[in-house]
DNA sequence: TGAACATATGAACGATTGTTCATATGATGG
DNA sequence: CCATCATATGAACAATCGTTCATATGTTCA
């Protein structure tokens, strides 16, 4: 998005060009709309972070046994449940020393499964 | 994913950890599909491609005209228009000089909008 | 209070990503 | 065939990302 606007017809098709940019305009989201759903993605665009969700569609889970159940260290998956945390994909709950992690609403099950219906064709 | 697997107990709680890596086993879909269903969200996880794609809800659109509408060189949504083919979430048209793209299939739609109410809260 | 355990976090590193620039391929009309 | 237009692509670069390592914070129990 570097590249000043400028409303230069392109491919000398004047008549397909003018309503072309209208729709746009019209119908694209608002920039930090796009902005956040881009970054929503991101976040389901890596496989642990997956794989931690996916655990958590069964059980409320501490740290540790993430990070043994998914044989990974304690902090990479605590780095990763920070990130989840902050997209609001995940909540947390402290018991004593541990701490539990769970979903934070079911829209995440309804875009991961979405995913998996495409993935899985 | 660099750790060895090692059956240990975590948390000191035995009851807890050997359930959890039965659910873990039973329930997560096989590594590759994990992997596809991150490498498509990672799709979805730029506000370029996003942007494209909301385009291409509207209209079946030439590069040229994609490029011109969203305020990018010709290059960067061409470059962006092969991964977005690459992972069958859109399709080509030649017609001429010029090249169409639209979308491949209607669980694009389903997903982003489902990213989208998630967003919108 | 201090040791032990669970979790969080900052810095550093290699790996991946998106854009740009230059150029190649492909199609049309003269 | 050649010039022109539309698109594709490879190399290069800065920026971002995920993991590791070391260490800090927070909690429990003796």
């Amino acid at each position: 998005m570097k590249q000043d606007f400028t409303p230069i017809e392109c491919c000398d098709q004047v008549e397909i060009h003018e309503p072309l940019l209208k729709i746009v305009s019209d119908q694209l989201p608002p920039e930090d709309e796009l902005y956040d759903l881009a970054e929503l993605f991101k976040i389901f665009g890596d496989s642990t972070r997956i794989r931690i969700l996916f655990v958590l569609f069964e059980a409320e889970v501490c740290v540790c046994d993430l990070a043994s159940a998914l044989n990974m260290t304690q902090s990479a998956i605590s780095h990763q449940l920070r990130i989840l945390k902050q997209s609001q994909l995940v909540k947390a709950r402290r018991e004593g020393k541990q701490v539990f992690y769970s979903l934070a609403d079911d829209h995440v099950r309804t875009i991961i499964s979405q995913g998996l219906e495409h993935v899985e064709e």
